[in-house]
DNA sequence: CGCCACCCTGTCCACCGGTCCAATATCCCG
DNA sequence: CGGGATATTGGACCGGTGGACAGGGTGGCG
C-alpha cells in the first residue's frame, strides 16, 4: 500500500486507514524509491481532469499491473471518468472515512472497480434515458408519407427490424415491408439505413439525454 | 446468496463456491419464494444480449437494492454492456473457478463493480460516450475502436453498403464484414443501423447548442 | 357506381448482412 | 523469442431485407 501526495496532511484519512502504508511526495519519488506496493493511491487534489488523467496514465505505465486509486479533493464525475479512462481502478474523495478507504482497498485488491455511488447510478441508469419519440413533428422528410408509412419509418429510424416494427404497430411483418417499400420510393432512398439517416437528419428537435 | 438457473448443473462452480446458497429455476420462482438474499446471481446461459438485459432489468425491479451478478456461458463484450446497462453489478463466466466467484461476491458485496479486466476499458469508453456531451472533445462512440474499425464504421454511418465501404477503403468486402462485426461487438449493437445511429448521435459536431 | 388512395396480407426469390469456422502476416511489448 | 493485438482474407451458413407477383377491404369523390 503506497500513496502519492505532496503533503501528508492532505491525506490524513488514508494514513489513518493504512498506518503501515508508505508515502511519496511525487510519482517520480515513488519510482526512484522503487516503491513496490500492492496498490497505488494517487492524490489528485488540485489537478484538473485532463492532468489527473495523464498522471494516472503515467502511474499505470510506471507501475504496470498495480491497481491505482485516485483520491480527489473535489470529486466530479467528469474527473472520475478521466481517471478511470486513464487506467485507474478506483476514484474517491480524499477525505473519505478510513473505513470506506479500507473497503475500497478490499474491492480493488480483489480485481473490482470502485466508482462513487452517484457515478454508479449514472453508469447503471444511463440507458434508461432512451429516446422514445412517438411525437408527430410534421414538416420534415416524413411529410410526404402517409400516416402508416410515417409510423413505420419512425420505427425503423429508431433501429427497429421489420419484425419489431410489426409488433410495435400491431400489423404483419409483410405490411411493414409494404409501407417501407412505399417510403423508400417516395423518399428516393434504397434501404432502411438511408431512410433512417434521412429521417434523423431532418428531425427538427432531438431529445438526447 | 441466491442464484437463478434453469438447471443446477449449469452453475456447478457457483454451487461449489457457495454451498449454503439457495437456487431457483426462474426469476418468478425466486419472487414467489420471497427469496431474500444479499446478492442475486443470474445465469444467462442461452439468452441473447437483449433478453439477458431485460432479465436483469426485471430482476433489479423485483429485488430493489440487491446487487445482481450475471453469469454467462459465452461472455461477450456486448452482452456485458447490456447486462450492466440493465443494472447488473457484475458479469462473469458461468464456469469460473469457485475461488474467483467468491472473489467477485466479495467485491460486489462491498459496493464494487465486477467486469472482466479486458472489458473494463471498453465499458468505460462507452460510458464516456454516453455521459458527456460537452466535457470531452475526444471519446465519442468511435473511441473504443481500432483505426480500421472506425473507418468502416464511418462509411456505414454515411449509409454505405459493405461493397461500397470495401471499394472506398480498398479492401475486400469480407474484411469490411470482419471489422464491422468487431465494431458491433465493442459498441454493443446488433446491426449496421444501430451502429449508424450510435455513431451519428455521438458525433462531435451538433447543430443545437 | 366506378375510380382511387390507403391499408392490410400473401408467396416466391435473389441478394445482402451477420456470424461461425478458420488462416496468415505484421507489429509491439514484456 | 513468445504472446497479444491488429489487419487481412477465405468459405459456408442462414436469417433479414427488398423487389416482384399477387390479391382483399375501406372510405371518399365525381
Amino acid at each position: 500500500m503506497h500513496a502519492i501526495c505532496r503533503h501528508a496532511e492532505w491525506v490524513a484519512p488514508w494514513r489513518k486507514a493504512f498506518p503501515d502504508g508508505s508515502l511519496s511526495a511525487s510519482l517520480e519519488d515513488a519510482v526512484g524509491a522503487r516503491a513496490a506496493a500492492d496498490q497505488l493511491w494517487l492524490h489528485a487534489g488540485g489537478l484538473d481532469e485532463r492532468d489527473a488523467g495523464r498522471l494516472v496514465a503515467r502511474a499505470v505505465s510506471a507501475f504496470p499491473g498495480v491497481p491505482i486509486v485516485v483520491m480527489s479533493d473535489a470529486p466530479a464525475q467528469a474527473a472520475a471518468l478521466q481517471a478511470l479512462h486513464g487506467g485507474a481502478r478506483g476514484y474517491c474523495h480524499a477525505q473519505s472515512h478510513p473505513d470506506l478507504l479500507r473497503q475500497i482497498a478490499l474491492v480493488v485488491a480483489h480485481g473490482g472497480l470502485w466508482i462513487g455511488p452517484e457515478l454508479m447510478q449514472r453508469v447503471l441508469g444511463s440507458v434508461n434515458a432512451r429516446l422514445d419519440g412517438q411525437t408527430a413533428p410534421t414538416g420534415n422528410a416524413l411529410s410526404g408519407l402517409t400516416p402508416r408509412e410515417r409510423a413505420v419509418a419512425l420505427e425503423v429510424a429508431k433501429g427497429a427490424t421489420n419484425k419489431e416494427a410489426a409488433r410495435a404497430l400491431e400489423i404483419t411483418e409483410r405490411t411493414v415491408k409494404a409501407h417501407l417499400a412505399a417510403a423508400f420510393e417516395k423518399l428516393g432512398v434504397r434501404d432502411r439505413l438511408e431512410l433512417a439517416i434521412r429521417v434523423r437528419d431532418s428531425a427538427p428537435v432531438r431529445s438526447v439525454a
